[in-house]
DNA sequence: GACCCTCCCCTTAGGGGAGGGTC
DNA sequence: GACCCTCCCCTTAGGGGAGGGTC
């Protein structure tokens, strides 16, 4: 082996862009061994048909491709799949795109929520909206519980909702479903039923798109719904109250506010 | 500081989904301290209220956040501005899936070109091609430099796309230019001129979309063109023969393939 | 004097495990 | 017996720097 046609370890990475670091990184993990390493000084020397190699690794780090897999697409230390190498990152890079567009729609469903809660909060009195269908999981909302008995009820719902396939939808709150003189109170999750799933639990409940009448409160008072929408329970049709957490902008963990909606006639209700 | 209504990491861990190591490497980072630590026994215990900082956090960690910056993100311990870490999460994968998708049209070109390779490889003799216009900055080529040295000028015409704004291609290889009885040999690279470019070097020059007649080549073989494309060099117009390596699907970083392409009457000379 | 060498420490967001107290 | 504590080591792809030889 002579030095002729060789590259130190600087001139190669003058000539590709990638630091000295990185490139004993590389020979460090196996994947690019020297073409010659002086045995007195120990210094690294390089071939030009390395370079191409340089370039094969900068590229799996693009993809995030682990350097540790970089084998995987050589035949040997000179020959390298390219073509393998392109459609895993192809695929990887398709994958990221669709996570990342999931992580797009949640923030704006949040911001949705943001703008309304903040909509809720400008205006004086009760606002009418209309809500998109939802799909809920309730369970009975027992008086005399601690938060804490609370807690356990409402991770209780959740793993069914897991049981069952379900998708949780950080949306829960309480429910006042009111039907003639029958008065029920449940506590809810908001849950999103995936494709393909076929059975639901027995304490589901499907409310149809509809208006409300909602309002803000700044503590949770489903219990005095009646006070709250006098003309709306004066009326005789069957009846949801929902009450749940306000999502403003600035949001305060320790006294969020709350925001009261109650169906309208002709609404979710059947 | 009692324990009503307090979690224990355990509980909160399940609560929250969030493993108990990563809350108490939150402690660690000072974004979320317990409530209330037990002196004697250092056992961490948690506030119902800061569930929901837990949330947030881990939003934080979903968008790529940096949880340092957490900070930015609260008004203090248990007011989180929602508002501003969804507007950054919203600018960050939008960032992201630009950077993505550029990824993947690059890798998407990659694939044509192997596509090429291999379609020229298959077949026998020489095949016509259009090709896209290409933007080349150019120089000499001496015949009497080392490999070296000429490594060293594609360096410097990198350097001097770089002093121009221009992106490189990681396209490059040798043209040979005839006009009349004039033949020139010159060095190219591929660039891109990114908007807002205004100002080229005078060794640029932009090929224009046209035929070309393609083939194979096991070695550079530039010099002996006038043998490899006899009709069209018998022929009187201007004509360009670029020599560039092929991309094979499996690559062989030691004695890649070529391939000669010669412009075909009516093509891109002027 | 510029280049290269080998340590050594540091970065994110935790995960696994040892060894030992606590509910 | 399940729970919690504090170390300690490990993960990716390197970057910064010290201290010391080499071109």
């Amino acid at each position: 082996m002579k030095r002729d046609n060789l590259l130190s370890i600087g001139a190669l990475s003058k000539q590709t862009g990638v630091h000295i670091k990185s490139l004993r990184y590389y020979d460090s993990l196996g994947i690019l061994r020297p073409a010659y390493i002086d045995p007195s000084s120990g210094y690294r020397y390089y071939s030009l048909q390395q370079i191409p190699v340089v370039d094969a690794i900068q590229l799996c780090v693009d993809l995030d491709i682990p350097l540790r897999q970089f084998t995987d697409y050589c035949m040997d230390s000179s020959r390298i799949r390219y073509g393998r190498l392109i459609e895993r990152g192809t695929l990887l890079a398709k994958e990221k795109i669709q996570a990342i567009q999931e992580r797009l729609a949640k923030l704006e469903r949040m911001r949705a929520e943001i703008e309304h809660s903040e909509m809720l909060q400008k205006s004086d009195g009760p606002v009418q909206c209309s809500f998109p269908a939802m799909e809920l999981l309730l369970a009975p909302y027992p008086e005399d519980e601690s938060e804490l008995d609370l807690l356990a009820r409402f991770h209780d719902l959740v793993r069914m909702a897991e049981s069952y396939g379900l998708a949780i939808d950080h949306f829960y709150g309480r429910l006042l479903h009111c039907r003639g003189d029958r008065r029920e109170l449940l506590f809810y999750i908001g849950v999103d039923i995936p494709e393909g799933v076929q059975e639901l639990p027995e304490n589901f409940l499907r409310l149809p798109a509809g208006e409300y009448l909602c309002c803000k409160q700044a503590a949770p008072v489903l219990e005095d719904a009646e006070n709250i929408f006098p003309e709306q329970f004066a009326l005789d049709y069957e009846r949801y109250v929902i009450e749940s957490e306000l999502s403003p902008g600035d949001y305060d963990c320790a006294a969020p506010p709350f925001e009261l909606c109650c169906s309208l006639p002709g609404g979710p209700a059947k």
